[in-house]
DNA sequence: GGCTAGCGGGG
DNA sequence: GTGTACGCTAGCC
């Protein structure tokens, strides 16, 4: 890019939201576009050069291979240049040239010098030229230059200049549309190479448009999906599903009947790309599955969890995929129905949920398209690499590691019983708080001390104080960052759609200060650092001993402890001084997060059940929070927590307990209540213990269902005799006369029951009891 | 009873 | 494919 203006040149506003390769230009050194929507809501393409590159340390033998290849290669170029590589200065050569003659060097020279020694060879093109011109996208920039072509809708200019704008609108006009279809086989997982699409539908927010097969020929349902995207002609399309289900499928079926799927601009063909998702030219490919399917709060990562979260309306008839070809058979209409409900709650989620989307992708620099398929590592990383290339640092390779684990949090075994008046003391964001204090860095970490070192003996790890390190820099951005955000927010309306906007991103920001630990410690990472992870981990049990140190000093009473969190009998004037030292003495910021009217422990860490002040019921780690257990356990537990909180009696709690098991045994409880849900975690090969959902699974398998990873296999157990996978059924195939109402009353009921009453003196035995004697007409006689 | 496999949710 | 600590059930000997 030139900052020259040229007469006869255009210049507009931008909302950049692609890096790609042009589908036109208008000279042959134009390699890479930037996509874009106008204030108008027009599409850009914005054609420029870039010139590919990577560096190699020089090594022996360097120089006289990279002369052979420079003559060899005419467009190679070849410069000296000094960076820096885990804060200590490199020299190395950078090659750079065309995107050919760049392969064919990289390839000699990993050949015969090593992969070890070429750096950045493994990074995007498209991706250096947005980091190399802090380019992030889903943000405004104003651009001039000059006119390339303009192909139906589609304007394409070759940028000179390019300069961030601030203050613009919040987002252009955006165009989307949402799809979902119907396909089924007559047995199990339906194939494109066999089946066709049944039914597929399409929403734009204000039609309903719908395609049926015709026999067995979908044809005309892919050339509808074709004709319908380039009418509508989006900038957005979504799905719940799409990269796992619905583009792999349409695409397979396209290639069975030879017909292109041509859903990008100008009818450019879908195709698969980085991390797996699917690339349509001059759209944003947004798939809801991947928002949810990492987002702890949805159970089962439906689309139904979704829309309830979100406040919609929730089908009365919500259809599993295996009951699909059931459905299409006997009750085609619920289905059809069904399919309308979900097109339609999936494009009013995008509404909901495009905030969030673009914030995460501006702020991590992956385009909107595939920043929801990255994983939170990668995420993460992304955002390191542009701050590295700010701090003129090298991309480091991933090479050579092994496995090794350290420890990592610190967890009190509690006091059991129920306490009155409890405060959790929290420190404010302790890991982020460690790097940004101890400087703990990939680049900062040494293994001798001596120098501006701080060493840690037991550890045998020490930190340069010379420098800054590139985690602490960016913690220390994030936080920032998220501060100024915060402040700009005060300044918009809450129902706007800025103030959405500046919310989505400061929430963002902060997840990602709080990922880098993690990112640190994650084998795969470019800047990965075992003992960088271990010096957090061990700062974070020293901080939080020493505080409990010295609240036992100050007589208070400790409850229980993990991580980051002190659970205190409160006694208000002494945790204010305890919070004083905190602040004083450990240079950390601990707060009250929050205080328990009653608090209930069992023996076990980090399973407890809190009344709150405000009269909210917390419960963690119990299993009323955890899908392995049936509904009906997990309902009964909140309701004897409640009741022991609220100081129930005895006789009370025994009551209660046997007026369930009687209504277990009456047979009115509902099928659904009686589901466990377990995920599928690996190949179903791998599996070496005979597990319920594994058998589930592996019947499933036989019927035809191709079983991924990441399914969840909804269970019941019925009646019989052997081990519980040998009587454990798919919910679907379940008979409700079957299910084994013994086996829930004794291993779901009762356990979950135990567990909370058992800390304030009722024993198993005596629950067991009751189940041995109730509904034999012999109870009224007992309890 | 002691051990392993497997899973999920917490900080 | 961010991290480690932990509790618990079921299967198996």
């Amino acid at each position: 890019m030139v900052l020259i203006i040229l007469v006869g040149m255009a210049g507009y506003n931008v909302w950049l939201f692609d890096v790609a390769h042009p589908l036109y230009t208008g000279s042959k050194d134009e390699n890479v576009c930037l996509l874009g929507l106008g204030e108008d809501g027009r599409l850009y393409e914005l054609n420029d050069h870039f010139d590919d590159y990577f560096y190699v340390v020089e090594e022996s033998g360097v120089s006289s291979l990279l002369s052979n290849i420079s003559s060899e290669y005419s467009g190679i170029k070849i410069s000296r240049v000094r960076r820096r590589l885990f804060g200590r200065e490199v020299d190395l050569l950078k090659i750079s040239g065309g995107a050919e003659e760049l392969k064919r060097a990289r390839e000699v020279l990993r050949r015969r010098v090593g992969d070890e020694y070429l750096y950045e060879d493994d990074v995007r093109d498209t991706i250096k030229y947005l980091i190399d011109n802090d380019i992030t996208p889903c943000s405004w920039y104003s651009f001039e230059g000059s006119k390339v072509a303009d192909k139906n809708g589609l304007s394409i200019y070759r940028i000179e200049s390019l300069s961030r704008v601030e203050g613009g609108p919040p987002l252009p006009p955006i165009k989307a549309i949402s799809v979902d279809m119907v396909v089924i086989s007559d047995f199990g997982e339906p194939d494109f190479h066999r089946d066709p699409v049944n039914y597929l539908a399409v929403y734009d927010g204000d039609e309903y448009h719908e395609f049926m097969v015709s026999g067995r020929d979908d044809t005309d349902i892919i050339r509808g999906l074709n004709e319908i995207v380039k009418r509508l002609d989006p900038n957005v399309i979504v799905s719940f599903g799409g990269n796992s289900f619905v583009w792999p499928y349409l695409v397979g079926r396209g290639r069975q009947l030879g017909i292109k799927i041509g859903l990008g601009v100008l009818g450019h063909e879908i195709h698969q790309s980085l991390y797996g998702h699917f690339s349509f030219f001059g759209r944003i490919n947004i798939d809801l599955k991947e928002y949810v399917d990492d987002n702890p709060i949805f159970e089962l990562k439906t689309l139904e969890e979704l829309a309830e979260y979100a406040g919609l309306r929730i089908p009365s008839t919500s259809i599993d995929p295996f009951s699909y070809a059931l459905f299409w058979n006997d009750r085609r209409q619920v289905l059809i129905d069904y399919v309308k409900w979900r097109v339609m709650a999936i494009y009013k989620l995008f509404w909901e949920l495009m905030e969030q989307i673009f914030s995460l992708s501006s702020v991590t620099g992956i385009p909107p398209d595939y920043v929801l398929t990255a994983s939170s590592g990668r995420q993460a990383e992304q955002y390191i690499m542009r701050m590295s290339r700010k701090r003129g640092e090298l991309i480091p390779k991933v090479l050579g590691r092994r496995m090794r684990s350290y420890p990592g949090g610190l967890v009190l075994s509690p006091k059991k019983g129920v306490h009155s008046n409890v405060a959790v003391i929290d420190f404010k964001s302790m890991y982020p708080s460690i790097i940004m204090k101890y400087n703990v860095s990939p680049d900062t970490i040494v293994k001798e001390s001596g120098g501006d070192v701080d060493f840690y003996e037991e550890l045998g790890i020490g930190v340069r104080r010379d420098i800054k390190g590139i985690l602490p820099e960016i913690v220390e951005t994030l936080v920032r960052e998220r501060d100024l955000v915060r402040k700009m927010m005060k300044e918009y309306p809450r129902d706007s759609p800025m103030y959405k906007l500046l919310d989505s991103k400061q929430r963002i920001l902060k997840i990602l200060a709080n990922t880098m630990y993690g990112y640190m410690g994650w084998i795969a990472a470019r800047w990965y650092s075992f003992e960088g992870a271990s010096l957090v981990t061990y700062l974070g049990r020293r901080t939080i001993r020493e505080s409990i140190e010295k609240a036992r000093e100050l007589g208070l009473n400790i409850i229980y402890g993990d991580t980051d969190s002190v659970f205190i009998e409160y006694d208000e004037d002494r945790v204010n001084s305890l919070l004083r030292w905190i602040s004083e003495y450990l240079g950390m910021e601990a707060k009250i997060d929050k205080v328990y009217r009653k608090v209930l422990f069992t023996e076990a860490k980090k399973r407890y059940a809190g009344l709150t002040v405000d009269g909210r019921i917390d419960i963690v780690g119990l299993e009323y929070v955890r899908r392995d257990w049936c509904e009906l356990a997990r309902e009964t537990q909140y309701r004897f927590v409640k009741l022991v909180l609220e100081g129930a009696s005895k006789n009370r709690l025994l009551d209660e307990f046997r007026s369930i098991v009687n209504e277990i045994r009456s047979g009115k409880v509902a099928l659904d209540k009686f589901v466990i849900w377990e995920q599928i975690t690996r190949d179903l090969s791998e599996y070496k213990a005979n597990a319920p959902h594994i058998a589930v699974a592996r019947a499933l398998s036989r019927r035809g269902w191709r079983i991924r990873k990441g399914m969840f296999i909804g269970y019941v157990v019925v009646k019989g005799e052997g081990p519980l996978y040998k009587r454990s059924v798919h919910y679907l195939k379940a008979d409700m006369n079957k299910i084994d109402r013994e086996y829930y009353i004794r291993n779901q009921i009762l356990p979950v029951v135990a567990r909370v009453v058992e800390p304030i003196g009722i024993n198993e035995k005596t629950l067991l009891s009751i189940v041995e004697v109730a509904g034999t007409g012999l109870d009224r006689f007992f309890g």
